[in-house]
RNA sequence: GGGCCGUUAGCUCAGUUGGCAGAGCACCGGACUUUUAAUCCGGGUGUCGAAGGUUCGAAUCCUUCACGGCUCACCA
């Protein structure tokens, strides 16, 4: 199949390594002694002046991945990841043969160099080459060094070319590197432990979502991938843990779009003798802080829309926002019949089964959130949705929770969590009577985790943040897709 | 799942009314000892996403399919 496919510039690359091995060349070497990187050599030898030598050698390795040809002699530039060097060889150093084979090399060859560093005539930090050697020898050829590659589907297929050629996609995922990065320490630095729950559940809990189900085959049932670490997280709190987070994957059986991907990357944090009102600090620190750190000022811009995050988060409670910013009185002493004209005159779908929290919800979606931009603390959602929190104390159809919201988006999701196991099993009934009606993303009966509750859960105030949305929102990404390296796509046909 | 758009050389893209498949970069050959999108001379390397159909003739028109993008629906 292999040989169908070549091109004829994989053909020339192909014919070179057979040349390389039949001179005894192995061009896949083990392993290279490196001096310096090249982000090394630029920052050590930055104070070289305009046409001096240093007067000092290095040896360092990367990828080819320019090379400009004039005669005798010429330049070559590599790429090591960390940064880029300009190679300059000539026939007098290197000698004729040596000279002609270095320049023979393909541009995506991966070579080792030796030689001084110095800065040319027209200011650019250089190694003049005196040794070099192949280290990985490349058998396809790049995408073009001015457009780079453009087609989203090769961008996302072959996110390793991706990588090579297009800088600011590096970029991207430095910020993403450093977004869970900087979560970990700030998490770390104020007592938190993280820890590792399963990822394969055989009840699985925690969120409103339609898992993917695999099968054991030892024990001969089926199980789940998570939907969410929250049960576990808990049940850890239940053993005595003060501080627990998880920042790791969740997988959902739903659809693919620029803001879904199945399987997709959250944090969710959990402290003892908390309410909603403490993550709702630990929340807007943490974003506020991470926004200094990594976009490096707390203004920035998503999409377009000009965001100000130093200014003290707003907070609405539901009910509030969607007279404030939806226009209209909803609360629950009005009947259901009166929600579901509401919800019709607005264009608002309602399901059979769906009672005033969930209609109320799907009014402040379709009226409120897709229209906030600055980050708003939305409050107090209706009970009927939230199965996991605390009951608000003012008002019995609604829990202590809140949801971040920016420029339309989710960001963070938070409860005071329900702790009465009396309550938690009823709560449970309600959902497993609307998995009976046939809703297929209501949540699981979960004896362990009552019986986990019935010795004690303390107070807990428990978040979880998406952290694929928030490297979109921290690095101006439209699509889910741009900050995960290799994003869920159908696969390729006429493989394997 | 619906709608719209796209798929042509390794990459980025043109391709007129249906009439021999094009450019730039990359690549190959040649010139050039400080260039940096190097330059100059010569060379087009292709299953036009796939399969059918219409036609003397299809990259171009029609049908179906695949993959992707945007969007609506769905969904935390």
């Amino acid at each position: 199949m292999e040989t169908e496919d070549l091109n004829e510039l994989m053909s020339q690359r192909r014919r070179k390594l057979e040349e390389m091995a039949a001179a005894g060349t192995d061009a896949f070497k083990s392993n290279f002694d490196r001096s310096h990187s090249i982000e090394e050599i630029k920052k050590e030898f930055d104070v070289v002046e305009t046409g001096e030598n240093s007067g000092k050698d290095v040896d360092t390795a990367g990828r080819i991945v320019a090379r400009r040809e004039h005669g005798k002699a010429s330049f070559i530039v590599i790429d090591d990841g960390s940064s880029q060097i300009q190679l300059y060889l000539t026939i007098n150093n290197l000698g004729e043969d040596n000279y002609r084979e270095l320049l023979g090399f393909d541009i995506g060859d991966i070579i080792g160099v030796s030689g001084e560093v110095f800065r040319t005539r027209r200011g650019e930090l250089s190694i003049s080459v005196r040794e070099y050697i192949i280290l990985t020898k490349s058998l396809r050829p790049l995408p073009e060094k001015w457009h780079g590659l453009k087609d989203k589907e090769l961008r996302y297929r072959q996110r390793y070319v991706d990588l090579i050629v297009n800088p600011e996609v590096k970029e991207v995922f430095a910020k993403r590197i450093a977004v869970i990065k900087g979560i970990r320490d700030y998490l770390a630095d104020n007592g938190f432990v993280e820890v590792d729950t399963p990822m394969l559940q055989p009840i699985p809990g925690g969120a409103t979502a339609r898992p993917f189900i695999t099968f054991h085959n030892a024990l001969d049932m089926d199980i789940y991938l998570r939907i969410a670490p929250e049960l576990y997280l808990k049940r850890l709190m239940v053993g005595g843990y003060d501080r627990v987070f998880e920042l790791n994957r969740s997988f959902r059986n739903e659809g693919i779009s620029v803001r879904h991907n199945p399987e997709f990357t959250m944090l969710e944090a959990y402290q003892a003798y908390a309410d909603y009102n403490d993550m709702m600090e630990l929340t807007e620190d943490l974003i506020k802080k991470l926004a200094r750190d990594i976009v490096g000022e707390e203004e920035l811009e998503y999409q377009g829309i000009k965001l100000d995050l130093s200014k003290p988060f707003k907070k609405m409670t539901m009910l509030d926002s969607l007279a404030e910013v939806g226009g209209i009185e909803v609360s629950f002493d009005m009947d259901i019949d009166g929600l579901k004209s509401l919800a019709k005159e607005n264009e608002v779908h309602v399901d059979k089964g769906d009672g005033k929290g969930t209609i109320i919800t799907e009014l402040f979606e379709k009226l409120v959130e897709a229209n906030l931009e600055e980050p708003t603390f939305i409050l107090d959602y209706p009970k009927e949705i939230t199965p996991l929190a605390k009951s608000h104390p003012d008002n019995p159809e609604l829990v202590e929770r809140f949801e971040l919201i920016v420029v339309g988006r989710e960001i963070a999701n938070a409860f005071s969590e329900l702790t009465d196991p009396r309550e938690q099993r009823k709560r449970f009934e309600k959902q497993v009577e609307r998995r009976d009606a046939g809703d297929e993303e209501a949540q699981f009966f979960d004896e362990d985790y009552l019986r986990a509750l019935e010795y004690g859960l303390p107070p807990t105030g428990g978040l979880g943040i998406g952290i694929d949305r928030l490297v979109m929102l921290l690095t101006d990404s439209a699509s889910i897709r741009d900050v995960i390296f290799f994003p869920h796509l159908r696969p390729e046909k006429g493989r394997e």
